[in-house]
DNA sequence: CAAATCGATGATACATTATAGCAATTATGC
DNA sequence: GCATAATTGCTATAATGTATCATCGATTTG
């Protein structure tokens, strides 16, 4: 069973067959070091039509904002206008983009992070979410 | 004469009497502290009506990407699928977005900025752009 | 000054991403 | 197994933005 559908267990997240596929798809789309998966929804509707080309568009749309809204999956929407998804992570992380190759880095740096909650409470809020995204080409 | 027809003229970007209009739309759009002006291009299109109703939505695209392109404004993507604008500062700045009210709160912080960069640059990156954005409520 | 030229405009068609409606199918609870 | 409710596939529609094209208007050329 893929880690996705086992988290759609736990939170009662009711599964079909289609779900499952998509379920699995996404849980295999962990990227590898210096890859950039965190696949669009075309691009997981073509996976997921290998396994079962019968599942239509509008499931793997309807599919992933279910996942996302439980908080199964998240999504992020780079400089693209499409949304790109990935599997909930335990600990957060950041996305470094290669603007020549498109590669996704990603990162965690606990400075950033606190220097955030900072800054929000210095204006008089407190920080509930945030969006950073770095882009970069690489050094030679 | 308005400070983005100025800057216009400056580049040498050709003005019409429509980007006369829609320049002196974004010059005033400045936001007061506590304001959540950067509006989007209904917005936009709303306030050039009021000086000159026959000023075509297509052309306020059309603008807004030219003076985007010679950098005389910026274009935002918060959340929410629609693009808002804001005249360039000369001092880069952030924000932060009041997610009960949809204020919008500028500011400036040289530390997050240095650190986004030690960042790129730990990653092996030199650092082109970045987005921020945080999402807070109010602290009571 | 008139003609030719070139870019800008307005109206509309089209592209793209995503959601909504609906009949048919599938899963669930009894 | 049967009734009920949720899910699916298909398609239509919404929302944002771009492309097309005939027309307009400004500018240059002779
Ligand atoms: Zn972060
Ligand atoms: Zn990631
Ligand atoms: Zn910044
Ligand atoms: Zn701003």
């Amino acid at each position: 069973m893929s880690v996705i559908e086992e988290k759609c267990k736990k939170k009662g997240v009711r599964l079909t067959e289609q779900r499952r596929v998509i379920a699995k798809v996404m849980s295999d789309s962990k990227p590898t070091f210096g890859s950039k998966d965190h696949p669009d929804v075309d691009e997981l509707h073509k996976r997921v039509s290998l396994i079962d080309k019968r599942i239509s568009i509008a499931t793997v749309y309807r599919t992933l904002k279910l996942f996302e809204e439980s908080g199964i999956i998240e999504r992020h929407d780079f400089k693209e206008g499409k949304s790109r998804y990935e599997p909930s992570t335990d600990e957060h992380h950041d996305h470094l983009i290669d603007v020549n190759t498109g590669e996704i880095i990603e990162f965690v740096d606990k400075d950033i992070e606190e220097l955030q909650i900072k800054i929000a409470k210095k204006l008089g809020y407190n920080l509930i979410d945030h969006k950073l995204e770095l882009y970069g080409s690489k050094k030679k």
